[in-house]
RNA sequence: GGAUGCUUAGCUCAGUUGGUUAGAGCACCUGCCUUACAAGCAGGGGGUCAUAGGUUCGAGUCCUAUAGCGUCCACCA
């Protein structure tokens, strides 16, 4: 028997070990359709945040409802190395060590974030475990094992025979901290106050100069030329003359390019190609010299003279001090613009010209476009108005810097000797070959997530199996980052998109609707909130409280009254545990009224939940089964199941109701169901898991028994209202004085009601005592008892509901006279209108009967 | 500059292709220790659906504009 009380970490305890010692969750049942989900292999730089508590729980629901639906449902695990963020993070720790990375070396560093990933991933797993997620650790990954090694360099040496991955010199961001470059998606915007400086660059052999606006005047020593709008009229005369750099006091040359904007700034602006992607393009166009002025770790180098050795900012400082000095300096105009900082390191990122390999996007791109074309190939957004995000970014992406300045990673399979290049799986023959210090972007291994964890580039029998995946499911702020790069990954390497389904959760924000973060300090520790409410509470909180792709707030008290509702559940059990305890086989020979009631509610929920579990519509199946478990199962069918719980069929009905409630709830509530169900005296399997997910069943629907039981339930509520309005006390009586068709739904269910209303049924009208008349569409109810008399407040009542009803006549009989709106609105939503006016006028001439008496 | 989401009860949110008098949880008010559950039961109050127009027999839902909050992308010399 279950205790009084649901206690969270009694029912949870244990229970992970006792699956994962029964290989509950081992895919691999050839005998069934194949379902498979592959995880967004979190970094291994930390611990699990909500987020990934809420990303996985969704996948948890997924998978268990397939599996418990007859599928072979696999759900693959694994982690990701995160190159530069666990880089950074095990550099930081060497740090508090006193120890420097470099003096450590490369095989001495990788050896450390080996132990590093090591102790991450066991807390990782250990989170998993304590969130209850069904994955089949036998198939466990991690992007640097072996097998995705060998994919990433068959991509990497194929795309680079291919044309595809090219090497070459371009403005890239550049981390200083880390020294490394970043991907565009890498480099965070931030408004920052700056300054827009105005230098006097001199017209060379004139005493006029070019006001030339900069907000980094310390790129001024890269500069080689001055740019203007050919069609300016103030400067274009000046094109082909040239201007003196100052402080360098080197002629450059102007000249004319599109690219100077007439309406900003000044107009003219300085040409520095090794530090700006666009003066890079402006130098390819005027074949400028590219200068480089900064050393990987943004000092100054030996061209910006004697600046040399100094940090960008303080040479800029400096610089500045000396143009004012020189009189070179116009003014200083503050403004804020948004600077890129490196998203791990936070530094303000530097464009700098530097040599790194590339992929070219355009091809790749235009693939995926045209996939995203046809229905059946095409991956299904859901919700769908994140296709149009991926769209923009496959319409107007930049090839796409994969090499990054560090140890942390796989290994760029190219090697050098002098100026010949080799590209290929094994190291070359001979002497004197070097291997590139590089490793690849960690988003080059991820994107082969779906395929290569089974198997690709082989073709085995997994990969065909569990490939493409069924769903993926991850947060929108990552569409950029990974499913972009796995969708045209995918289909260039197995002609496929990488998932059929792609379901798109929000971001999880705090009570205040911020963000969760560290230097705000609101996060929530997942496993804190398990501590306090159990990770069904939490699960069910972060899967039925949204709507796909929209934002979430965590909040307590929700968590709360979670925790309540699985308690109710608990109870709920009890209550058919201790009816059913001897009960050894299912007989529903003998049903009553309020059963065929119930079961027919419980298909109707069955029928729902399903629907919307294929949809992905998590918070639409809590609703229903919230309401059919509290509302339905525990507020009515209980309650009227308690004078007839010696019947064998009424005993038969509870237990079969809560199996098939605990089934729906499994997926969101693993631990409690597994409990609960293990009680049952009758069941179907060894475990709630392998048990069979309910289905819809037509035999099991009462129309009329079900219209009964709604009408006695609507007879009752109204009754206590009418009870609690005039004080009417315990032991009333009830006159039926029903129309003859409906007077059953009284006589059959005199037992409940005088139950659930704690009154008496009296038969006869002829009483002596105070009367009320309620009226209902079927006739009207007399409830009489010994009291005080009938006061003008009742008398109000009466008049009160009498208005009311003659509202809704009113109103529904203009609708009705509406001949267009009878012409036009569906048959069946004006023939509901007629019967409700119908109803409304035989309840209102039995209230106005009653009154007249 | 482009795109996109949100605005519904005191709070947090649902609201399917337009179709009764707009829902839930929490909070609030009243009455109950009714042997599954007081972390509960029963009853109740509370919203001119951001604003202004339009389409329609009918608009929270569709269209146009406006306002506020938020997010993403691009640019920012």
């Amino acid at each position: 028997m279950l205790d009084k009380k649901y206690n969270h970490k009694q029912v949870e305890q244990g229970k992970y070990e006792k699956w994962l010692k029964h290989n509950y969750f081992k895919a691999g049942d050839l005998t069934k359709e194949a379902f498979s989900i592959v995880i967004p292999p979190p970094n291994v730089t930390g611990k699990l945040h909500l987020g990934h508590a809420w990303d996985t729980t969704l996948q948890d629901i997924i998978i268990r409802y397939k599996k418990m639906d007859g599928y072979d449902a696999l759900w693959l695990p694994g982690m990701d190395h995160a190159a530069i963020a666990t880089e950074v993070k095990v550099a930081n720790r060497l740090k508090e060590e006193g120890i420097n990375k470099r003096d450590l070396g490369r095989a001495g560093f990788l050896k450390r974030a080996w132990q590093w990933k090591e102790e991450y991933a066991s807390t990782i797993r250990s989170q998993w475990a304590k969130l209850g997620l069904a994955l089949d650790y036998s198939r466990e990954r991690f992007t640097l094992d072996d097998g995705l090694s060998k994919a990433v360099k068959k991509v990497f040496v194929d795309y680079y025979n291919e044309g595809i991955i090219y090497r070459g010199e371009r403005i890239i961001n550049w981390d200083p901290v880390q020294q490394t470059a970043l991907s565009n998606e890498e480099v965070i915007y931030k408004d920052v106050a700056g300054a827009f400086y105005h230098i006097k660059y001199f017209i060379e052999g004139k005493d006029e100069y070019l006001d030339v606006a900069t907000t980094r005047p310390e790129t001024l020593f890269g500069d080689t030329a001055v740019a203007v709008n050919p069609n300016d009229e103030r400067y274009k005369h000046l094109i082909g003359k040239n201007v003196i750099l100052p402080i360098v006091n080197k002629p450059i040359p102007v000249i004319g390019d599109l690219h100077a904007d007439p309406k900003f700034g000044t107009g003219v602006v300085k040409i520095t190609p090794a530090h700006d992607p666009n003066d890079f393009e402006v130098g390819l166009r005027h074949n400028l010299q590219r200068i480089v002025v900064m050393n990987p770790d943004a000092t100054m180098n030996e061209n910006a003279l004697k600046y040399k050795g100094m940090d960008r900012y303080e040479c800029r400082d400096a610089l500045i001090d000396d143009l004012q000095d020189l009189n070179l300096l116009i003014k200083i105009e503050p403004m804020v613009h948004s600077v890129g900082h490196s998203e791990r390191t936070d530094v303000m990122v530097e464009p700098y010209l530097s040599k790194q390999w590339f992929v070219k996007m355009d091809a790749l791109a235009k693939k995926v476009l045209d996939t995203q074309k046809n229905v059946d190939e095409k991956i299904n957004f859901i919700p769908k108005r994140f296709e149009k995000i991926l769209e923009n970014w496959m319409n107007d992406c930049h090839d796409w810097c994969i090499s990054r300045q560090l140890w942390w990673g796989h290994q760029i399979p190219a090697w050098y000797k002098n100026d010949e290049v080799y590209v290929g799986i094994e190291e070359p023959k001979g002497d004197g070959w070097h291997q590139d210090e590089d490793v690849l972007d960690t988003w080059f291994s991820s994107a082969l997530w779906p395929f290569a964890t089974f198997g690709w580039p082989f073709d085995t029998d997994e990969l065909k199996r569990y490939f493409p995946n069924s769903v993926l499911v991850t947060g929108y702020d990552i569409i950029f980052f990974w499913v972009a790069r796995m969708a045209f990954q995918s289909e260039k390497l197995t002609g496929k998109a990488p998932f059929k389904d792609l379901l798109i959760h929000g971001l999880i924000r705090d009570k205040q609707g911020r963000k969760m973060s560290k230097s705000l300090g609101n996060g929530v520790d997942p496993m804190d909130v398990i501590d306090n409410y159990g990770a069904d509470s939490l699960r069910w909180f972060l899967t039925t409280n949204s709507t796909p792709g929209q934002d979430l707030r965590y909040d307590e008290d929700k968590i709360k009254s979670t925790w309540n509702f699985i308690n109710k559940i608990w109870n709920a059990s009890r209550y058919v545990l201790m009816n059913c305890s001897e009960l050894n086989s299912i007989d529903l020979s003998n049903l009553t009224n309020s059963d065929k009631w119930i079961l027919t509610k419980l298909n109707k929920t069955i029928k729902q939940v399903r629907k919307n579990m294929d949809k992905y519509d998590f918070n639409v199946v809590g609703k229903e089964l919230y309401k059919f478990i509290w509302t339905d199962f525990c507020d009515s069918y209980i309650e009227y199941s308690k004078v007839s719980c010696n019947n064998v069929s009424t005993k038969s009905t509870m237990l079969l109701v809560l199996t098939d409630i605990l089934k729906m709830l499994h997926p969101f509530m693993p631990y409690v169901t597994d409990e609960i169900y293990d009680s049952l005296p009758i069941k179907d399997s060894s475990n709630i898991l392998l048990s069979n997910y309910p289905k819809y069943d037509d035999t099991k629907i009462y129309k009329k028994e079900e219209k009964e039981i709604d009408a006695l339930t609507e007879i009752i509520t109204t009754i206590r209202n009418y009870k609690a309005e005039n004080n009417i006390p315990k032991g009333f009586g009830i006159v039926n004085e029903f129309k003859d068709e409906y007077k059953h739904i009284i006589d059959n269910n005199k037992d409940i009601l005088t139950k659930q209303l704690k009154c008496d049924i009296i038969l006869s009208s002829n009483l002596n005592a105070v009367s009320l008349s309620a009226s209902f569409s079927y006739g009207s109810l007399i409830l009489c008892y010994e009291g005080k008399e009938l006061s003008n407040d009742d008398i109000k009542l009466f008049n009160k509901e009498k208005q009311s009803l003659e509202n809704s006549i009113e109103r529904r009989k203009k609708l009705l006279s509406n001949e267009k709106y009878v012409l036009n609105a569906p048959k069946k939503i004006v023939d509901a209108e007629k019967q409700k006016l119908k109803e409304e006028e035989d309840k209102l001439k039995t209230l106005l009967e009653k009154i007249n008496l």
